[in-house]
DNA sequence: CGGAATCCACGCGGATACTG
DNA sequence: CAGTATCCGCGTGGATTCCG
């Protein structure tokens, strides 16, 4: 993640809007992290084992690499109940639920405009076949 | 970009927001797309090389690939002056102009929160110090 | 149950060279 | 100028196994 980080940062004339949003852009660039944050957004809080369940097709590694550096970020809270079986619950801390916002715009967004998204694909396929054939 | 997708549409019952979220979210899990969009949306109007020196840091090779799946799902529209030296223009679409709504929102958010995010690394990378040495 | 550790495949993306 | 093609390293992430 923090290769990503570096990277980006070795461009820092084209606009500090971009440096700012190469954390953040990192951070979602992880596969997962968008998945995990919506399950938290809906379920408010879940346990280890459910997540995997609700995300779906997550392996524990992700999972739990994912909900490190979420909680390392300070979006995620993990509470430990020291019983047997253990058991820990994770929760959006007050400062990923800000992060819900914006965040749920971007996927309404997705919703919203997904079928323009796959017909201008198809209309771009035909165009493609077109211009070869020339 | 087809196999993210197809990933992540293996687990539908994870709900529909998730899904609906993939393409989106694979599109821009590509490393420049955020980039190049924002240089459009700055920029408005852009020529490859304009381009390439305006994102700063990205090769041909991806410049290429990005504006062309951008093109590809209706984001961005390519216009190619037939002169000799070619000459190509981008600029966003309608379609592409609405997401940048959105996407302003998760970059305006990471601008604003990201000293939250490196503070609460700092605090916990304390904490795991604390509990490793116990 | 909730991880941590190890191994490994594959695809992203960088560098370079060539083309219309 | 605006790409395309090829090669290839390396990081992401999946599968499996073991631990508290």
């Amino acid at each position: 993640m923090s290769a990503t980080n570096k990277l980006v940062r070795t461009e820092e004339h084209s606009g500090a809007t971009c440096v700012a949003a190469s954390e953040v852009v990192a951070l979602i660039r992880d596969k997962w992290t968008i998945l995990v944050l919506g399950a938290l957004v809906r379920k408010d809080s879940l346990r280890y084992s459910e997540m995997q369940r609700t995300v779906g097709g997550i392996s524990q590694r992700m999972l739990t690499l994912t909900l490190k550096r979420l909680e390392e970020n300070g979006l995620v809270k993990r509470t430990i109940f020291p019983t047997v079986p253990p058991r820990v619950d994770y929760e959006l801390t007050p400062l990923g639920r800000t992060l819900s916002k914006p965040l749920k715009g971007l996927l309404d967004w997705s919703m919203e405009n997904r079928t323009a998204m796959s017909e201008a694909r198809r209309v771009y396929a035909k165009g493609a076949k077109k211009a070869t054939s020339r």
